[in-house]
DNA sequence: GTCTATAGAAGGATAGAC
DNA sequence: GTCTATCCTTCTATAGAC
C-alpha cells in the first residue's frame, strides 16, 4: 500500500561533519515542532549534544540555521516520476493511485510540519514561501498538468486548460481532510483518506471526461 | 462589487475599558503579524500606549492575552446568511456570487493572518485549531451543505452527499490561489480571483448537475 | 487602575583555553 | 573544531507608589 511512499528524494550535500549533521537533525526536529521564535539555540545545542559555541562555528546565526533547515526540507519531496506513471491503461485507477500516494505523503507528520512552519514564518522570511511552493506544490502542479495534457492528447480528457485542471484536482484532494490536518485536528484514518481520494477522482472525471 | 464584504460580524462584548481595548487592538496586530513567540509583551504595551503593569492588570499572562485575541478573531466571520441567499433563481450565478464573496473574504489580509497564526500555534495551543475550524471553515461548510441540499431538493443538483459536495466546492475555490496567498506569494488580482471562481463553478456544475 | 522601577530567568552570541 | 564560562540584551512578570 505504502510501497511507493518510500520513494522520497532528499537532496543533501552530505559532505558534512558528524556534529554538523547532529545540529541539523536536532534543529530540524525542534523548528518543525515549535517554530522559529519558540525554539532557542540553547535547546538546539542541548538536543544535538554540542555546545552553543560549536553550533555557532557551523552556522553564523540562528536565522541562517533556520533558513538552511527549511530550504533543505523544501527539497524533500515525492519522487514525481514514480507517482505519475508513463504508461496508463486505466485513467481512473491511475488517478486513484496517484491521489492516494500524494494525499498520504501530504498527511505525513513531517510534510505537515514543513507546511506549518513555512506558513508561519513566510512573513518574517519572505523567500521561504517561494522556496516551499516551487519545490513542493508548484513543482507537482506543473508535472501533473503536463501528465494530464498527455492523457488529454490520448483522448481520455475533454478539451480545456490542464493547468487549471491540475490545480482543481489538487484542490479536490485537499478538500476538507487536509485543512483539518494542518489545524491539528483528528488525524484522518486510512479509510477516510481512501474515501476522499475516491470522491475527488469521481468528481474530477465527471467534470473532465470527454463528452460522448 | 465588495458590497457584501462589509457584512462581517464580529462578536465583541465591548463592555471593556478603553485601555483594555487598546491592548487588545495592539496585541491583535502584533500577534497577527509576528506570531506568538516573536511578539513581546513589551512591544504590545508600547504599541498600546500603556505600561506592562497595566497590561498584566487586565490579562493574567501573555498566553491568556493571546488566547483571547485568537478566540475573538475566530468569531469574526462572514455573515453566512448574506452569502447563501434563500431565493435562488439561477444556481450558476448564485454559486458565482457566493464564491466571489467567500474567496475575497478569505484573501483579506486579516483572514489570511488569522489562518497563518492558528496554523502556526495550533500545536502549542491545541484548542486553537478546533476553535478556528468550528467558527470558520467548519461553520461555513455545514451551512453550505444544507444550502446545497435545498438546491438538490429543488432538482438543481444530482443525487449524492452534499457534505462531500460542499467540501469539494470549497476545495475547488481554494485551489491554487489560496495556497499561494497563505504562503505570502503574489497577491492575486481581481481578475484572477474571478477566473478561479468561474472555473470552480464550471467544474462543480459539470460534476454535480443533474443528469438529463 | 495606572504608573516607574526592577527582579529573576532566558535569550542570542562570543572570548579564550585546549 | 570543540568546549566552558560569560557578556549583554531582552524576556515575562511583579512590587510599591499614587
Amino acid at each position: 500500500m505504502y510501497a511507493r511512499m518510500s520513494e522520497i528524494t532528499t537532496a543533501s550535500p552530505d559532505t558534512e561533519s558528524p556534529k554538523r549533521h547532529d545540529i541539523l537533525c536536532a534543529a530540524g526536529d525542534l523548528f518543525m515542532r515549535s517554530g522559529y521564535g519558540e525554539t532557542s539555540v540553547d535547546a538546539i545545542a542541548r538536543a544535538a549534544g554540542v555546545s552553543k559555541a560549536t553550533l555557532y562555528a557551523h552556522f553564523p546565526s540562528k536565522e541562517a540555521l533556520f533558513a538552511t533547515i527549511i530550504h533543505d526540507a523544501c527539497r524533500t519531496h515525492l519522487a514525481v516520476t514514480s507517482v505519475l506513471p508513463e504508461g496508463v491503461a486505466d485513467l481512473r485507477s491511475a488517478l486513484r493511485g496517484m491521489g492516494r500516494d500524494l494525499l498520504n505523503f501530504l498527511l505525513q507528520d513531517r510534510a505537515l510540519a514543513i507546511h506549518r512552519v513555512v506558513t508561519a514564518e513566510c512573513q518574517r522570511f519572505p523567500e521561504l514561501g517561494r522556496a516551499f511552493y516551487d519545490n513542493g506544490p508548484g513543482l507537482f502542479r506543473r508535472a501533473l498538468a503536463a501528465w494530464l495534457e498527455r492523457q488529454q492528447g490520448a483522448g481520455r480528457l475533454r478539451a480545456g486548460d490542464m493547468a487549471v485542471a491540475a490545480d482543481q484536482f489538487l484542490g479536490l484532494l485537499r478538500s476538507g481532510l487536509y485543512l483539518r490536518a494542518t489545524l491539528g485536528l483528528a488525524r484522518p484514518a486510512e479509510a477516510e483518506i481512501d474515501a476522499t481520494v475516491q470522491e475527488a477522482v469521481d468528481t474530477f472525471l465527471r467534470a473532465f471526461a470527454p463528452p460522448d
